[in-house]
RNA sequence: GUGGAUGUAGCUCAGUCGGUUAGAGCAUCGGAUUGUGAUUCCGAGGGUCGUGGGUUCGAGUCCCAUCUUCCACCCCA
């Protein structure tokens, strides 16, 4: 029979054993730091109706949506009702509009799942990736202070993810949107084409933007780039520095000046929040792609490994789930792209391999004594110690290659000899060592083994 | 979606001008007087040369198509 060959489909991420315990050890980072803010778990489906789905994004988003149809929708010659979500925003707008009299708002709500995208494939980029969102909702109205505790949720998250320092870059819509109207740019979607190319700025160098904004259809003035690339080049080294930085701005149209008065009043909380002042800067290229950030916006990136890009990213809205709801939602939101982190991080050697989620190995010296094999296991898991049995038995010699294939830190090894004695050999395969104690010590001996190896690292 | 590159064993690669039965290292599995992982030694499995067509007496090698992976753009986590 020939074979069908045995693969995933391109863009997914699939782990090893070993792999898949580091990738979880930093989701688990990340829910601990979001609940640690408040914030609560709210999973939605995969698939989410087409006509919620699409609303009216269409472009972009669609040629990336991967629609959902069964054998027998598909032979009728349907047209698909469900497609995956893309993102966790959009479904959130979906629940929060659904489930408006139930919540309790201002609603703050963290999700960590998988979305899709249909990407053509590239080196890091996924068609199924993890995103962990957390987004405050509000009702009618929201506090800018919101905007100010998010960047305090970045900071514990990366800060536990022991990842090396980072910075929270910040810039505010508002401030943007003021400046190209002072510059005689008020058209919406022309401000849009500008920002996307101002938010390469760090990425390809203010030649390659001022280049691309003189060019094309652009055609803006050599005066004009001049000043825009001269505004949107401004970095902040400190808190002060950005309130000076903010303060030599001066005075605009209302929108920028409200940009910066919002600006301010989150600085002033992140440092309240006791983030420290070399973990967030502004960073007026910061625009964000996403249309529908109306306020602050964040990009936070790893100082030592600017190749990486942003690993954190999002910003304030100003009506999440008008397509579902006449009821005005402001928001304010993050999302972290998990899998992407997981992936750069690894190949970057920041991120190794995790350690095994079994602690010891009950090994298995003589068939026939496997009755008393099990009853340690069945202690030691008593006593909350992971613990695997050997049970197929074989050469000792392979049972330790087993476990050091699989990771397994400690050995338990009874013969005849211990047996006679009541005692237990207990093995530290990494370091190649081994101790004999009483059988009645075993729990309490592998207790302060496990502490000492996990102190290790 | 646009443009460009790539493909030989699980991995890294060799393979002459188109010429017999396609190779190496690593990895895997088994063994080397049965209570300890390494090293070493012996042995084994594993490839329709991405797939399909074409040219040729003869194709891993040349041509076309297609798929995969990779790079840039678009977009974004």
């Amino acid at each position: 029979m020939a074979l069908t060959a045995a693969r995933t489909p391109p863009g997914v991420l699939e782990l090893l054993p070993l792999d898949q315990i580091a990738f979880q050890d930093m989701l688990d980072t990340i829910r601990r730091s979001f609940e640690r803010f408040g914030f609560l778990p709210v999973e939605t489906p995969v698939m989410e109706l087409t006509e919620v789905l699409l609303t009216k994004e269409g472009g972009e988003t669609e040629r990336q949506v991967y629609f959902v149809q069964s054998t027998g929708n598909l032979e009728k010659g349907g047209t698909p009702e469900m497609a995956l979500r893309f993102d966790l925003t959009v479904p959130l707008a979906r629940y929060v509009a659904e489930h408006e009299h139930q919540l309790n708002f201002p609603f703050r709500r963290y999700q960590m799942q998988r979305v899709y995208r249909g990407e053509r494939q590239q080196r890091g980029r996924f068609r199924e990736f993890y995103q962990c969102d957390i987004d405050v909702i509000g009702k009618d109205a929201l506090s800018i202070r919101y905007d100010a505790e998010l960047p305090a949720v970045i900071y514990q998250v990366f800060r536990d993810l022991k990842i090396g320092p980072f910075t929270i870059q910040l810039n505010n819509r508002k401030l943007l949107r003021g400046f190209f109207e002072n510059l005689g740019q008020a058209d919406a979607d022309r401000q849009a084409l500008i920002l996307r190319e101002i938010d390469k700025l760090d990425k390809v160098g203010a030649d390659k933007v001022a280049q691309s904004l003189r060019d094309g259809d652009f055609g803006l003035s050599d005066d004009a780039i001049a000043q825009i690339l001269h505004f949107v080049q401004i970095r902040s080294f400190g808190f002060a520095d950005a309130m000076t930085k903010l303060s030599a701005l001066g005075q605009g149209s209302e929108t920028f000046n409200q940009g910066i008065v919002e600006l301010r009043e989150v600085l002033e909380l992140i440092r309240a929040l006791g983030v420290p002042e070399s973990f967030y800067a502004l960073n007026l290229s910061i625009a964000r792609g996403l249309d529908y950030y109306t306020g602050t916006v964040y990009e936070t990136h790893l100082t030592d490994h600017p190749q990486i890009g942003s690993i954190c990213s999002g910003g304030r809205y100003e009506n999440l789930a008008g397509h579902y709801t006449k009821s005005h939602l402001p928001g304010v939101g993050i999302s972290i792209g998990a899998t992407r982190l997981y992936w750069q991080l690894r190949e970057a050697g920041l991120i190794g391999t995790g350690k095994s989620t079994v602690q010891v190995l009950v090994t298995q010296m003589i068939d026939a004594e496997l009755p008393r094999y099990l009853a340690i296991a069945n202690e030691l898991r008593q006593a909350g110690i992971n613990t695997e049995v050997v049970l197929e038995g074989g050469k000792l010699a392979r049972q330790f290659k087993y476990a050091e294939k699989a990771g397994i830190a400690f050995a338990v090894v009874v013969g005849s000899d211990e047996i006679a004695k009541d005692t237990v050999v207990v093995k530290d395969l990494r370091r190649r060592e081994q101790f004999e104690v009483a059988r009645a010590e075993l729990v309490k001996a592998l207790r302060v083994e496990l502490e000492q190896a996990q102190a290790m690292g």
